[in-house]
RNA sequence: GCGCGCGUAGCUCAGUUGGAUAGAGCGCUUGCCUCCGGAGCAAGAGGUCACAGGUUCGAGUCCUGUCGUGCGCGCCA
C-alpha cells in the first residue's frame, strides 16, 4: 500500500506480486492477499519451533540488540534533595530510571546513571539549621523553639548528638556564618549516606553523583554562560508579569535572561535572581553542559510530574548548549497513591508519618516494589496497596509472574529427581517436533515477541512494557499449564514419553530464560520457589 | 488566561512508534472440578476509543477546535 504510489500500481496488484514471491519461501505455510492490499503470512510450526531454538542458544542474551551502537546516554534519576531519607514519592522515578538504564545498556547504549546532588540551595541551609538545633538540643541548650520550616527527622537527632559528642560546645555560641557551612556539610554527608543506603536496598547503583556546588566551583556555570553569550542568547531584560493569578509581589525588575524562546519555550528564563544569586535553572545549565562534555549526546531526565513546567526550558537549554548536538528526553512520573487494603495512606510530613522508601521495602520486599512501580505507564498515576501487592492471587502481577518462574523451577526439580532432566548444554539440540499443541505454539509465539518488546521499550524509553509483557507471557504459560489438568497428555513430565518430555523441558527452559532476563532487566530477582 | 499530561469495557489499565474484526485483569453471566505441583478451570456478554471536524487507501494513534480532569505558571527547589 505504501508502494502503490511510487510504483504506479494498485496495491492489490502489488500485493499479488509480492505474495507470489513469498509463496516459495521456506517456513512460509500460506500467503493470502486481503482487501485493501494486505498480505497475510502464515509461518509453519517448524518456523516457530526454530525460534525456540534461538532462545536456547542465546540464553540470557536473547532479545539483545545493538540499537544504541555504543552511543553514550546519560540517565539522571532519583536526584532527591540531600535533606532527608527517600520516601515513596521518590521511588517511582528511581525504579523507572534504573530499569530504563538497565534496558538501554542491554540494547547497546553506553549508559551513565547519574544522581545530581542539590547541595547548593536554600534547602540545605535549612537542613544545616535543623542539624544545629538538634546539636544544641543534645547539649541541653536548645532554644525554646526549633527554627521555622525545618526538618524534624530523627536522623538529625542522631547527627546532632554525634556532633555534640565530638565538638562539645565549640559551636554553641559561634556566629551562624561560622557554623552553617560545617553543619551543612555534615548534614549533607549524613543524608547522602542514608540515601545511598536506601538506594542499595532497592538494588540501585548510580555511576556518578554530581555535586551542584562542585559544578559551580569548577566553573561549569561560567562556561555555560559563555557559550550562550557567544551564541547571542543572553540579555538583560524584564519579563512580562505572569497572567491568571494575582501576584501582589510582582515588580518589573531587569534580570539576566536566557533566550529560551528561540528554542520553543514560552518565555525567556532568568538565570540570576534580583539579589544576584544564580537561579536553580542556571545551575541546571551547568549540570547538562557537564553531561554533554562528558560525552553524552543523548540525555534522559526522570522527574516528578510536578516538574512538567521545566521540560521546555531544559530541552531548550540542552539544544542551545550543545548547538543542536545533544537531545534531552524528560520522563515525568506521576504520583503514587499509597493504600493499605484499599484505604488511602495519608502521609503527612508534620505528623512524621512520611512513609519512607525503606519502610516499604522492609514491608513487602524490594522486588515487589520494583515490579509494581512498572505496572503503569510513567505518565499515569499508580496505586500501591501494601496488602494487595503481597497477595497470592491472579490480579497481583508480581505474584503471577514470579509464580510462573517458580513453577518452572518446580518442574525442573521434579524432572531432575525423576532422572528426566537434560543437561543445559544438550537443550539447544533437543528435538522440538513433539511441540504441536496450539497452547504450546501460542507460548512459543509469545516468547518470540521478546526482542521486539525490548526494542520498542528501549526506543520509546518505556520500561513498563517489559513488565506488561512478562504478565502476558506468564498468562500464556499458566494457560498451557491448566490445560494439563484436563488433558494429561499435555503435561510436562511424562515418564513414558521421553521425546515429548525432553521437548517440553526445552520449552520450559526457554520460557524461564526469558522470564528471568526480563525480570532482571527491571531489577527483580526471579524466585526459585514461592514461600 | 497560558503551557504540558491524561480522557479506551461497569472498574483499574494496555495498545509494538498510522494498519484489518481495539486487548488484559477484576466484576458480571453460564458451565466444569474432591483438584492435586500452591492462585480453582473454561467459555460468554460487554466499547460511537470524551465530543466535533481535518489529513489519507486506512486514525485509539497525527493536526485543529470544544468539554472534562491533573500538574505547572519571574527570583523557591
Amino acid at each position: 500500500m505504501l508502494l502503490a504510489k511510487p510504483a504506479g500500481q494498485p496495491p492489490l496488484v502489488l500485493a499479488e506480486l509480492l505474495a507470489e514471491a513469498l509463496r516459495g519461501l521456506p517456513f512460509v505455510q500460506a500467503v493470502a492477499v486481503a482487501k485493501p492490499g494486505f498480505i497475510n503470512l502464515s509461518l509453519t510450526d517448524q518456523f516457530w519451533r526454530a525460534q525456540l531454538q534461538r532462545v536456547l542458544q542465546a540464553g540470557s542474551s536473547y532479545g539483545r540488540a545493538d540499537l544504541g551502537r555504543g552511543q553514550r546516554i546519560n540517565v539522571e534519576y532519583c536526584s532527591a534533595n540531600p535533606t532527608g531519607r527517600l520516601h515513596i514519592g521518590h521511588c517511582r522515578g528511581t525504579v523507572f530510571g534504573d530499569a530504563l538504564a538497565n534496558l538501554l545498556a542491554h540494547m547497546g547504549w553506553d549508559v551513565v546513571r547519574e544522581f545530581y546532588v542539590n547541595d547548593g540551595g536554600a534547602q540545605v541551609d535549612r537542613l544545616a539549621r535543623s542539624v544545629h538545633y538538634r546539636y544544641l538540643e543534645a547539649l541541653s541548650a536548645a532554644p525554646p523553639l526549633p527554627p521555622g520550616d525545618w526538618y524534624p527527622s530523627e536522623d538529625l537527632i542522631v547527627l546532632g548528638r554525634a556532633i555534640a559528642a565530638e565538638d562539645r560546645d565549640r559551636w554553641q555560641h559561634a556566629a551562624e556564618a561560622d557554623w552553617l557551612p560545617v553543619f551543612r556539610s555534615r548534614g549533607i554527608d549524613t543524608m547522602l549516606a542514608l540515601i545511598r543506603e536506601d538506594l542499595a536496598a532497592l538494588g540501585v547503583q548510580h555511576d556518578i553523583f554530581v555535586s551542584e556546588v562542585g559544578l559551580v566551583e569548577r566553573g561549569m556555570l561560567e562556561r555555560a554562560l559563555a557559550i550562550l553569550e557567544a551564541r547571542g542568547l543572553l540579555y538583560e531584560g524584564v519579563l512580562p508579569a505572569p497572567k491568571g493569578k494575582p501576584d501582589e509581589d510582582w515588580e518589573p525588575v531587569p534580570l539576566l535572561l536566557f533566550r529560551s524562546t528561540a528554542f520553543g519555550d514560552d518565555v525567556d528564563r532568568p538565570l540570576k535572581s534580583s539579589s544576584g544569586a544564580w537561579t536553580y535553572f542556571a545551575k541546571d545549565l551547568a549540570c547538562h553542559l557537564n553531561k554533554f562534555e562528558r560525552g553524552a549526546h543523548a540525555m534522559i531526565d526522570v522527574l516528578g510530574a510536578d516538574h512538567g513546567g521545566y521540560v521546555k526550558r531544559m530541552r531548550a537549554a540542552v539544544t542551545a548548549l550543545s548547538d543542536g548536538q545533544a537531545s534531552l528526553d524528560v520522563k515525568l512520573c506521576q504520583l503514587v497513591n499509597m493504600l493499605d487494603a484499599g484505604q488511602p495512606l495519608r502521609m503527612s510530613r508534620r505528623a512524621g508519618r512520611i512513609v519512607t522508601l525503606r519502610d516499604v521495602i522492609d514491608e513487602v520486599g524490594k522486588d515487589v516494589v520494583r515490579f509494581i512501580m512498572l505496572t503503569r505507564r510513567n505518565d499515569a498515576p499508580l496505586d500501591f496497596d501494601l496488602v494487595k501487592v503481597t497477595e497470592q492471587s491472579r490480579d497481583n502481577p508480581v505474584f503471577y509472574v514470579q509464580y510462573a518462574h517458580a513453577r518452572i523451577r518446580s518442574v525442573q526439580r521434579h524432572a531432575a529427581e525423576a532422572g528426566l532432566a537434560l543437561a543445559d548444554a544438550d537443550l539447544p539440540g533437543t528435538d522440538l517436533s513433539p511441540l504441536v499443541d496450539a497452547f504450546e505454539l501460542a507460548l512459543i509465539k509469545q516468547l518470540a515477541q521478546f526482542p521486539r518488546i525490548l526494542a520498542a521499550a528501549a526506543q520509546q524509553h518505556e520500561p513498563h512494557r517489559i513488565a506488561f509483557y512478562l504478565g502476558d507471557l506468564a498468562a500464556a504459560f499458566h494457560a498451557l499449564w491448566n490445560q494439563g489438568k484436563e488433558r494429561p497428555e499435555l503435561r510436562f513430565l511424562r515418564a513414558d514419553e521421553p521425546a515429548s518430555t525432553a521437548a517440553r523441558l526445552a520449552l520450559l527452559e526457554a520460557l524461564r530464560i526469558v522470564l528471568a532476563t526480563g525480570l532482571e532487566l527491571i531489577g527483580v530477582a526471579p524466585v526459585e520457589e514461592l514461600i
